[in-house]
Parts: structure tokens; C-alpha cells; sequence
DNA sequence: TCTGGGGTCCTAGGACCC
DNA sequence: TCTGGGGTCCTAGGACCC
């Protein structure tokens, strides 16, 4: 076996939403904080004085209530606009580190340090950790192993230690550290394989590692010998720098409350159909497949429950709003039932293409093609000027009494001048 | 009363063909 | 009326991630 050479770092921001919260905000800097999910469902976002009083990563918001307060602890709604600018923030930085860089999820990014020398390394990553913090507020986390997996593992840990910092290459003791992880820990060992492996009495990240590999490749896929050859510097998953486009893009939403009537859930997935829309416009792409679907609450099962989906073969790619809404609207009508309480209706587009390969279109049954393309160019130009639904179509609804909840929102737009933090002087 | 949203990849099984 | 084997491609659904 090749003895692998390769340094990766990941860095991972510590409770981010958190962070970028506090950013703005200092008065809530060693207090419990946490961040809700959409409609201010579920907890998606904690302090360290959050997790220890006992909140649970993804709890739902009414089941915590009472911790939140006795402790009095500062409750934000999502605030997607401004986590995004500080995410792009936080990469812009890193990657001044490594242009091999791979950007892994809002808040991680794996580095390519293969070329950074051993001796070096330790210091080498205390410094980008320093500069994250420097030049954008954000406090990180930073693993390095000779493969992805390793380096989470090694980040697992490092958010533990007060350094922030682990580095499993130069480490003689990776056995030791690995027995620390729990199976269920493992990045890419999910619930189901954690069941079967704790069945099987490997309890551990380094119970996997020694594992048998033929053991392992029988009775798994090949994500979990994959997952055990990563854990022995086996390089199996690649850094990918380059960032591909979306091959389906969702949307989808709960209601603030429940919804019963055909002309509220249409007013939804229009709304949704137009912001796909746009998404997909933006990334120069057009759509082929679309799926509608509507649900009563999953929660309340049995009661009425009632859960359907209907798939739009286009004849034609596109990514024209009016023609995409008319054709959603045709879905739900025929998915449509009486009588339920709705709880959520979501829009997914798939088999996503570029535009080019398929721009001339033979037997475009749009009229003025070229018309509608300018049209559909002038509502995007006009959105983001002037924000989303500035522009919208009728189908869409004005009111939208089934919009989201979001009540606790810090309404911090770093892109919207009205909204921007005042600094006393 | 109140339970997020947006992705990717893998696999089994069906449809179809020779 | 009986009956074979092997291949490809597509898709739905599951598992996993953040």
C-alpha cells in the first residue's frame, strides 16, 4: 500500500448561525443562544451555553421552551440572507490558504495542505484559524488527516479541545483518538449502519478502522467500506475544488398554519415554482422534470393523514416562470383532496441541464421566444434590485396569509441598506 | 397549539431488448 | 403451450449529509 500523502484540513465554523449572529450583536456573546429552523420549527443552531443547559441539535422549538425560559435564552429566526454574505466571507479567506479548496456546506470547507511541510503544519493551521477570526469575526474549528474522513474525525475532536486544533497526520496515537469517537459520530455513518454496527459490537471510530474490510464490503455498501478504508488513510473520496451546478433544485415550505383551501395552497407553489425559477435562471440552466407535492402534518399521522406528488414530464426544457407555474398549477389541481389540513407544499425541479446545449428550440411552443427570454430577464433584473416579489405573477397571491412564521428575526441584511446595523458615535 | 429545508449518491427492481 | 439467459437503462426510494 502506498503510504498516502496527502494533508487535508477541514474547517468548520463553530455554531454558525450562532456566530453570525452575535457578529451584530455582541451583547449576546457568552450567552445561551440559539437559532430556529424555518417557521421557527426546530433548533438548528446552538451556543456552547445552549448545549450544555441540555438543547438538542434539531428539537422542536415548543419542547424546549421552557429551558429557553428559565435561562433566559436568546432565541434568533433564521437569517439566510446574512449567514450566506458571511459564509462567502469566510471563503474568500480560506482560500487565500489553499486554492485547492473544496466548499463542503455553508460553514466548512475542506483545504488541500498537501504541500504545506510536516514541521510546519501545526502552526500553519493555528494561522488560518487566527486570520478567520481576524478579518471576519467567525470563530473555527480546524481537523487535518491524510483523507476527508480523517479530518472530520480529527475535527470532531478539535472542537473540543480549547486550541480548536487537532492534526491526526503527525500523530502516533490516531487509535487513541479514534476509540474517543462514537460509531454514530463517523462522518457517513447514519442511522441505519449505526444500528447494524452497534448489533455487531463495533461501538467505536477505531473499532471500524480495524474491522475487517471483507467483513465490511459484505454486509455494507460501498459507502461503509469506504467510510472504514478513509479511516485508514486509504484516500476513496477525492477533494472536488470545482464548484458543479445543481442537478435538481427544491423548494419548499411549511405554512405558518394550516391550510385547507385549493387557492392558498396554489398561491404556495406558485410562489415556490417562481423562486425555483429563478434559481435555476440564474445558474443559466433549464428544467425538464417537475414534481409537485402537498402533505398534511407527518406528525399527526393516521388523523387525516394525506401525502401526494405529482411528476410533469415537459415536452420542452425551460426555465420561462409562466409556462413552469401553469404546468405546477395543472399538478396540484390534479393532486389536490378536500377536506385535509395542509402542512407544507414544496416544488422540486430535476434533470437539470445547462442552457446551452439545449438553447434552440425547434418546436418552442412559447410564442415570441426571444420576447419571453427579455421578459424573464427584466423580472430577475427587477427582483434583485428591488427585492424578491417585486415583481411577481398574479397566481402567486398578494397577501400569502400562509407565509412563515418568523418571529424572532434580527432582520440584519448586509445587502440591504435599511436594514444594516446603526453604529453610535 | 407548536416538529426545517435543500442537496447527493447508491441500489434494487422493472422495462425492454436480443 | 412450453420455456433462457444476459445485458442495458431508468426510476423510485432509501440513506446520508449539512
Amino acid at each position: 500500500m502506498l503510504y498516502n500523502k496527502n494533508k487535508i484540513a477541514l474547517v468548520d465554523c463553530n455554531s454558525f448561525y450562532v456566530s453570525c449572529e452575535r457578529l451584530f450583536n455582541p451583547s449576546i456573546n457568552k450567552k445561551p443562544v440559539v437559532v430556529l429552523s424555518s417557521n421557527d420549527g426546530c433548533v438548528i443552531s446552538r451556543s456552547t451555553e445552549a448545549k450544555i443547559l441540555g438543547i438538542k441539535m434539531g428539537e422542536p422549538y415548543f419542547k424546549v421552551k421552557k429551558i429557553v425560559k428559565e435561562n433566559d435564552v436568546k432565541i434568533f429566526s433564521t437569517n439566510f440572507a446574512l449567514y450566506g454574505d458571511i459564509s462567502r466571507r469566510v471563503m474568500k479567506t480560506l482560500k487565500l490558504f489553499s486554492p485547492q479548496m473544496e466548499i463542503y456546506s455553508i460553514d466548512e470547507a475542506f483545504l488541500d495542505l498537501s504541500s504545506v511541510k510536516n514541521k510546519n503544519l501545526l502552526e500553519h493551521i493555528h494561522k488560518i484559524r487566527k486570520t478567520v477570526l481576524q478579518w471576519t469575526g467567525i470563530p473555527t474549528s480546524i481537523g487535518i488527516g491524510t483523507t476527508k474522513t480523517l479530518s472530520k474525525a480529527a475535527n470532531y475532536i478539535a472542537k473540543k479541545e480549547k486550541s480548536g486544533v487537532i492534526d491526526l497526520v503527525n500523530s502516533n496515537k490516531i487509535d487513541e483518538l479514534l476509540s474517543k469517537i462514537k460509531i454514530n459520530d463517523v462522518w457517513g455513518v447514519g442511522r441505519q449502519l449505526t444500528k447494524f454496527y452497534i448489533k455487531n459490537g463495533i461501538n467505536t471510530a477505531c473499532d471500524l478502522k480495524n474491522m475487517h474490510n471483507g467483513w465490511i464490503k459484505k454486509n455494507t455498501s460501498v459507502f461503509g467500506s469506504r467510510t472504514a478504508m478513509e479511516l485508514r488513510g486509504i484516500t476513496c473520496i477525492s477533494l472536488e475544488p470545482h464548484e458543479e451546478k445543481r442537478k435538481n433544485c427544491c423548494v419548499s415550505r411549511s405554512f405558518g398554519k394550516k391550510v385547507t383551501k385549493l387557492e392558498e395552497l396554489k398561491e404556495s407553489i406558485a410562489t415556490h415554482c417562481l423562486n425555483a425559477a429563478e434559481k435555476i435562471r440564474n445558474d443559466n440552466q433549464t428544467v425538464k422534470k417537475i414534481t409537485v407535492f402537498i402533505r398534511t402534518s407527518p406528525f399527526h399521522m393516521g388523523k387525516n393523514y394525506y401525502s401526494n406528488s405529482k411528476d410533469i414530464d415537459l415536452p420542452i426544457r425551460t426555465n420561462d416562470s409562466i409556462t413552469l407555474v401553469k404546468q405546477a398549477l395543472m399538478a396540484l389541481e390534479s393532486i389536490y383532496k378536500k377536506g385535509y389540513q395542509y402542512q407544507k407544499t414544496g416544488i422540486i425541479f430535476s434533470s437539470l441541464e445547462d442552457i446551452d446545449i439545449y438553447n434552440k428550440n425547434l418546436f418552442s411552443k412559447i410564442n415570441n421566444e426571444e420576447k419571453r427570454i427579455k421578459l424573464m430577464k427584466a423580472i430577475d433584473y427587477t427582483n434583485i434590485k428591488y427585492g424578491r416579489n417585486a415583481l411577481s405573477v398574479a397566481q402567486a397571491g398578494f397577501k400569502k396569509k400562509w407565509n412563515i412564521k418568523r418571529q424572532y428575526s434580527s432582520r440584519i441584511d448586509t445587502a440591504c441598506f435599511d436594514l444594516l446595523p446603526a453604529v453610535k458615535t
